[in-house]
RNA sequence: GCGGCGGUGGAGGAACGGCAGACUCGAUGGAUUCAAAAUCCAUUGCCCGAGAGGGCGUGUGGGUUCGAAUCCCACCCGCCGCACCA
């Protein structure tokens, strides 16, 4: 008897889908069949597909072909996020440039995508970095740069000094520089944005439109973080100036007792040019995010011997200068309400001064000790706040923002906490941003027909303060389009993310030299019906594609607000617990496992783990007990093969093979269906090859050929090679080609059930009973259980619950 | 601190108002074998009991319900995200 050979099988099958290109599918319009956009995250190209890429494709692909054999058409294309540092870092280190390790690592992805068998349409494919990519994504961003959602402004970066360049917040570990470990310096820099945040109230609304996880739409929401509040201006009558400041709490304005700016703020030497001030302007503006944010730091501030009026109360309240205030945040400037707030209390404890309560607690309720009172609901009540005094403290929120805008003193604001995207990098290896200085122009677009701007090749990669791409001279410098003198070009590449914000759209028309894409295609494939990927791009890669789909839909380039209208979030699998990683050397390498059990293997240990949207713990042990249930299936196939023909009618009475199959087909069908149950859809199948092994001497041959190939059926999604070959051997067909099982609900239904019999909700037996028997014969039977009277002894049933078809409990006294 | 998720056998997990522990691993015993591997069969939550049987069990404490792992409240522990955001 031959044996289970993943090693001939799977390359079969693999010949056969390459050979057919069973999975393309043409923008043709179908007609008939629906369409599906079934998507995974695209792979960044480094090194060898890991463990993760398994189990995300693992996942895809079963969705894909779930989808398939319920009638749809499905696109399931792949591509790879080819920019980015690790490849430049990469060339740093060994001199190999960006681009042959990148295509290196994408021809390993091409290789072993192949062989775990995905369904994948290869005709679709592309790397970002490839110039058919880029031209589009410059493209993109000339349109958005047209409608002013891409500018530059000066910000604050990460600057090491030791290595002269810029560093990507990534880059900086614990304030230091990943590559040097220099601490790291805050540098104002002229800097590329892109506008999201003018979409914060859009990409906060539409959440309720697409079916995402709950804790991925918070996690969005907690980034977007808007606050609704009032602006209140504070005069500085010296100077003649108004400062607006943003405040959640206008209720708390009487308690307004000193009045803070920001290191950063433009004013602050206007205000004061004593040198203390500037010493500790320089101090903080230097101080690493790391050490700033640390919230447990004393509160260290200046004092800028001015004075601010408060609207409300017309007195005059102290200026500072403190580091806990933001600049990025409202307006860079704050009222100090140490009463209510637990940073201005601080702040005031430190410089003495006044702690003015203008909210009383809850009657009943005991005032704090040495902290603030934050209490915020109508159960506290204003004191010492004029005429607002005994109002709540919500309903004085919208009296006394009325009151100041009235005055013009004031008026209702929102703010948010998303900051603008910061898009440029000083690196070599990522999408050249396509801008011209000009000496005559200034800043000029590159027209449209000029694109791709090509990535230059240069022999340095390590930046020295400039882009690597400063060195390429005769790349650099250039013609301007519009007067014809002399420019020079924008030597600054485009953060990955850009590349990754519209790859999905690319997929539906990828070889389109015209046009990013033609929209009537578009309107055909989007938006992805199902995306899958890892909850670690749940805030950035997610909320840049979904701002991009929006900015785009405004220019009237496509049809839809969202990019992704279901999304699933895989969850990490660790080994003994731990995250894998190269430097704790507990990584998984897949292809070494694919070498030993197979590729169908693999992909269902990967998904029979536990829920996929779990993170997981990985157990070689584990991967055996699924190449076992393979094995037994292939075995009791091909044993199948030779006992019985595909002639064996499949009638006569119902066996137990057959009702288990049909039991199967039901379950599998409804945990794919109602959610990503994966993990219990392949221990149903696992079941019935228990039930058909159990049963294979005895049942009858038509039965059992039907039952073996359900199993094929079924598994075919997860184990696409052995389930192929399992539904081939016993009918001759592809299983691909066969609509998705159904089962017969004749078949479902049990004619006997185990009634279950409760004494206080507490199992004491369990008694055969007709399925179709009525809740009164039920409880007659339940009463004459031989258990029930043995614990009864004297005890009165006062009560009898009857669920029909399982249980019947009688409550007694 | 704020927000989210989660605590079930020796391990991964299943059940998500109605039989707790499906399925898999591991362990133990048996068959096969000269032997081992592989394969097959059986047992496997804990405690008491020779057995029949009984008791206890889903992080802790309350509650709702005829009935709670499941729903509600409080707490403890773990993980993830955000964090001086006014």
């Amino acid at each position: 008897m031959q044996r289970y050979d993943p090693k001939t099988i799977e390359p079969k099958w693999q010949k056969v889908w390459a050979d057919e290109g069973t999975w393309e599918v043409s923008n043709d319009d179908p007609g008939n069949r629906p369409n599906a956009y079934v998507l995974e995250m695209l792979p960044y190209p480094s090194g060898e597909p890991h463990i993760g890429h398994l189990k995300t494709y693992s996942v895809g692909d079963a969705v894909a072909h779930f989808r398939r054999r319920h009638g749809h058409r499905v696109l399931h294309p792949m591509g790879y996020d080819a920019f980015g540092l690790p490849a430049e870092n990469h060339a740093i280190r060994t001199g190999q440039p960006p681009r042959e390790s990148t295509e290196a690592s994408i021809r390993q992805f091409q290789k072993e995508l192949r062989e775990w068998g995905i369904s994948i349409d290869w005709t679709r494919e592309f790397g970002t970095h490839e110039p058919e990519y880029y031209r589009w994504t410059q493209w993109i961003f000339l349109r958005l740069f047209e409608r002013g959602l891409a500018y530059r402004k000066e910000a604050a970066v990460n600057w090491c000094p030791k290595d002269a360049t810029v560093l990507a917040n990534e880059q900086v570990i614990d304030g230091r520089c990943e590559r040097c470990g220099t601490p790291v310096e805050v540098r104002q820099l002229e800097q590329w944005f892109f506008r999201i945040t003018e979409y914060a109230d859009r990409l906060l609304e539409d959440m309720h439109t697409i079916d995402w996880p709950p804790h991925v739409v918070t996690m969005q929401e907690n980034w977007i973080g808007r606050s609704e509040g009032a602006e209140v201006i504070f005069r500085c009558e010296e100077l003649g100036i108004d400062y607006p400041v943003f405040t959640t709490r206008p209720d708390t304005l009487f308690g307004a007792t000193f009045f803070v700016l920001a290191p950063e703020h433009p004013d602050v030497f206007r205000l004061s040019d004593a040198p203390e001030v500037h010493e500790y302007v320089n101090h903080a503006v230097r101080e690493s995010a790391e050490e700033r944010g640390d919230e447990h730091k004393e509160k260290t501030g200046v004092p800028l011997g001015r004075t601010v009026t408060n609207p409300v109360t017309g007195e005059q309240i102290p200026m500072f200068v403190a580091d806990y205030v933001l600049m990025e945040y409202g307006t860079g400037a704050i009222m100090g309400v140490p009463a209510h707030d637990q940073r201005d209390y601080e702040f005031a404890k430190r410089f003495g001064l006044e702690i003015r309560r203008v909210v009383e607690p809850a009657e009943g309720e005991p005032a704090p000790e040495g902290e603030a009172f934050v209490g915020h609901s109508e159960n506290e009540r204003l004191v010492n706040s004029g005429e607002f005094s005994g109002r709540s403290s919500p309903e004085a929120v919208r009296a006394i923002t009325a009151w100041l805008e009235e005055r013009g003193l004031g008026k209702p604001a929102v703010n948010y906490r998303l900051r603008d995207w910061l898009l440029s990098r000083q690196r070599y290896w990522g999408c050249p941003i396509p801008i011209l200085y000009c000496d005559e122009c200034g800043m000029v677009p590159v027209p449209d027909d000029q694109l791709p701007v090509e990535l230059p090749e240069v022999k340095e990669y390590a930046p020295r303060g400039r882009s690597p791409l400063a060195t390429a001279e005769d790349w650099v410098n250039t013609t301007c389009p519009r007067c014809g003198g002399h420019a020079r070009r924008e030597t600054d590449t485009m953060d990955t993310f850009v590349d990754s914000s519209w790859y999905f759209l690319r997929y539906c028309d990828p070889r389109n030299d015209q046009a990013p894409w033609d929209r009537e295609v578009l309107r055909r494939w989007m938006p992805v019906d199902q995306y899958i990927g890892g909850v670690e791009h749940a805030i950035l890669h997610l909320m840049y594609a979904r701002f991009f789909v929006k900015a785009l839909a405004d220019m009237d380039l496509l049809d839809v607000q969202e990019p992704f209208a279901r999304l699933f979030t895989q969850g990490m699998i660790t080994r003994d617990g731990a995250k894998m990683s190269k430097s704790k050397g507990n990584t998984v390498s897949p292809s070494e496992y694919v070498e030993r059990f197979g590729a169908d293997t693999l992909r269902c240990y990967i998904l029979f783990i536990g829920p996929p949207s779990e993170d997981a713990d990985w157990q070689d042990e584990g991967v055996g007990g699924v190449y076992r249930f393979l094995s037994r299936l292939w075995t009791v196939a091909a044993e199948t093969a030779e006992r019985t023909t595909p002639e064996d009618a499949v009638d006569g009475a119902p066996s137990d093979v057959l009702r288990k199959a049909h039991w199967a087909i039901d379950k599998v069908t409804r945990d794919m269906r109602d959610r990503f149950a994966f993990n219990t859809a392949i221990a149903a199948v696992m079941e019935l090859v228990n039930e058909i092994y159990r049963q294979r001497e005895s049942a009858p041959s038509g039965h059992l050929r039907f039952a073996v190939a359900t199993a094929g059926s079924l598994i075919f999604q997860f184990a696409p090679h052995l389930g192929a070959e399992v539904y081939e051997l016993m009918t001759g067909r592809r299983v691909w080609e066969e609509p998705w099982p159904e089962a017969d609900p004749a078949l479902l239904a049990r004619e006997e059930i185990q009634l279950v019999v409760q004494l206080n909700g507490k199992l004491i037996d369990r008694v055969p009973a007709p399925a179709t028997a009525s809740s009164d014969e039920l409880e007659e039977l339940a009463r004459s259980s031989d258990k029930l009277a043995a614990r009864l002894n004297g005890k009165e049933i006062v009560r009898a619950i009857v669920v029909p078809g399982k249980l019947v409990n009688f409550v007694v006294r």
